[in-house]
DNA sequence: AGCGAAACGAGACGAGGCGTCTCGTTCGGA
DNA sequence: TCCGAACGAGACGCCTCGTCTCGTTTCGCT
């Protein structure tokens, strides 16, 4: 029993050893032969499967079989199940930000139009269960959520603060607001009120909200 | 083979029933048997564990061992690790709220000394993780989040809505304001950068974004 | 004070997902 | 053309889940 004992615990101590040497090595697979039919089926079947069962229920199992793909295929090239439904996300809304924000003139004008689209897009089903999630899980992993943030959050406000630069040269903001805690005032609301559910998300909200934080902008006379 | 299968067949279908059975009479154990040395000894194990290995890898199993309880003694009064969770912080927080902000007649100092305050307690490590685990858990489960909401955030906010209706009422800020979302545009910006680690919680930041937004609310001349 | 029922601590149990490890098979780059 | 790496499939041991079953303790009622 004793011999038995000593020979599991090195046999276990080989594979600890055996895992710290393939992470020295980063294991990095070869991309160039990678399957790309293979990912977008992974991407696919984890945005559904997120979307119909949720997350805490989404497995790294149920995506490979729903994928029609081994489950290494899936351990090779993600670290997470967060990760996987990161990339899936972000492939679905990277072209995205690349247009900025438009620009008639009207500042209010411009503002409510994009924020209205917005709205809809937050009260879309397909559309909050992967960004909940996300969000959800950035909350208590740092790591993920420094990469949400740079790849999806910290785009989309940058729009906002360029638009507002724009305005500010125009003289429709007085000068010494802070652009970047001024698009703050006016996304934070929103995504609060989204995330938490604290509220409803209308066109009226975000069209008051508009005008409010506006209203704070615009250079004294 | 084809016996056995259908006697167990008869058995998941008698468990399954007295499953649904338990769930109509809603279990209803006898509250007023309930051992409170047990309750207190599960919130100290859970908010310390919490700490110390985070949420994802908090586990019921955990917390009733650290307790020194047996985990149907958990899962008689709580339906998941978030509800035990959210009731452990609660009896920590409660008395929090009562007393209302203070009222000095100088509205921008007594909300940047309110907000110094909590911009310690956001900053304190002890504080995160339960509050971060409750938020995440609370965008992907709807029910949850109704009741975090209800008691910790909504009491949260009425403090701030009340105070700026006192100064509303004394002529420091223009009617026709919407207050609700006057106190949203100073405490969600402060909530998201926390919450999505998107920046920074320091004083200079909440002083920037209160006199920012009281700028908009003050009346025209 | 004594009884009975219900909550309790402890832990066994089957289910199912984890992450790792084979297998052959397929497919892309030299 | 051929070598090797990535692939689909799935077996494996491990772990935690939520349920169920023991005795034991504790509380409310009589």
């Amino acid at each position: 029993m004793s011999e038995t004992y000593r020979l599991v615990k090195t046999i276990r101590l080989a594979f600890r050893l055996a895992r710290l040497r393939r992470m020295a090595d980063k294991a990095a697979p070869d991309s160039s032969r990678r399957s790309e039919r293979s990912r977008r089926a992974i991407f696919d079947a984890a945005l559904a499967l997120v979307g119909e069962v949720g997350y805490d229920k989404l497995t790294i199992e149920g995506i490979a079989s729903r994928a029609g793909v081994g489950k290494q295929t899936i351990y090779r090239w993600w670290p997470s199940k967060a990760a996987v439904l990161l990339d899936a996300f972000t492939v679905g809304v990277e072209d995205y930000s690349a247009q900025g924000l438009p620009d008639t003139g009207d500042l209010a004008a411009d503002l409510k139009a994009v924020l209205h689209a917005t709205v809809d897009e937050f009260n879309d089903p397909a559309f909050q269960a992967p960004y909940r999630a996300l969000a959800a899980a950035g909350a208590n992993d740092e790591e993920l959520s420094r990469t949400f943030v740079a790849r999806l959050m910290e785009p989309g406000t940058r729009v906002y603060t360029d638009r507002l630069r724009a305005a500010q040269e125009a003289g429709e903001i007085a000068d010494g607001v802070d652009l970047r805690i001024a698009a703050e005032m006016m996304l934070s609301p929103f995504s609060q009120r989204w995330l938490m559910r604290t509220g409803e998300l209308t066109y009226d909200f975000v069209d008051t909200l508009v005008d409010q934080v506006l209203r704070g902008l615009r250079p004294r006379d």
